[in-house]
DNA sequence: CTTGACCTTCCAATCATTGGAAGCCTTATC
DNA sequence: GATAAGGCTTCCAATGATTGGAAGGTCAAG
């Protein structure tokens, strides 16, 4: 297989693949005589592996990690759990972060009229820093 | 107020405001005559809007309009939330799709024993697509 | 033999921010 | 007046993951 059958066969893109061979995330692929890179179904794997893994939303660096659990079999299962359940907290702490903004953002649109006039809470409270509410002015 | 005033007075960054300058998102400060960046109170007002859009996640790009529409008194408040809102929509597009990993994730380590043996429910997941559920093994 | 589709490497851009290096300016102290 | 500390200047580079292009080599079919 050649690094176009691979990608088509795993999902990820050509220019990917020699990505994360270049940063060590997969091992250098053989080489033809001519140079071209050759791939095993048993590579293609991998690359599904890592596929699905970024889908999750996890780092190259913990998908080395969990590549590596994977291909321990003296694994256990605690390891990849806690590696999971990392990358579960950070997520949560994001969506938090980002519910905030949203939250605050939705408020503020609610206070604007939207209309011709040039009035507008969002405006007031990215002047002012947010450190107030519409219904309680700075002192 | 140099640019390390400005800095603490507005909480951004001196490096920073040196790259929102380069980038055009704020005017070219004036210069004392040994080349040193001089700023007003008007200009740290500036850097703290900025500062504060970014905390609620707008792209430097939305940014600057909502700076020109900050200093456009015939401005309407519609155009000032329609910007708003488009972000809204992408913090909720992005909460969505965090949210799905972490749920997918959750549901997953929840499956996972997590003890010293090997099998793990995580690791079968990414090895095979997460194209199916625990209690329906794909056939 | 030529065309086109593939492969190779290298370099650059994205987004927002941070870091460092090398050198100049200002202020305080001796 | 010399010197040291600390702030300022510019330029270059790195982050993370991905994508884009350019320039050139290789393979298959027509």
């Amino acid at each position: 297989m050649t690094i176009g059958d691979a990608a088509k066969a795993s999902g990820v893109n050509a220019k990917l693949i020699r990505y994360y061979e270049s940063i060590g995330l997969i091992p250098e692929a053989g080489r033809t005589a001519s140079g071209y890179r050759v791939y095993s179904p048993s590579d293609v794997n991998v690359l599904r592996f890592v596929k699905r893994a970024r889908t999750l939303g996890f780092s190259i660096e913990r998908i080395q990690i969990l590549v590596g659990l994977w291909q321990d079999r003296s694994r256990s299962s605690a390891e990849v759990k806690r590696v999971a359940l990392d990358h579960v907290a950070e997520l949560e702490a994001k969506i938090a972060e980002l519910r905030a903004m949203s939250d605050t953002l939705t408020h503020l649109a609610h206070a604007c009229h939207g209309d011709e006039r040039p009035d507008c809470p969002i405006l007031r409270d990215l002047e002012e820093g947010g450190g107030h509410c519409c219904d309680e002015p700075p002192p």
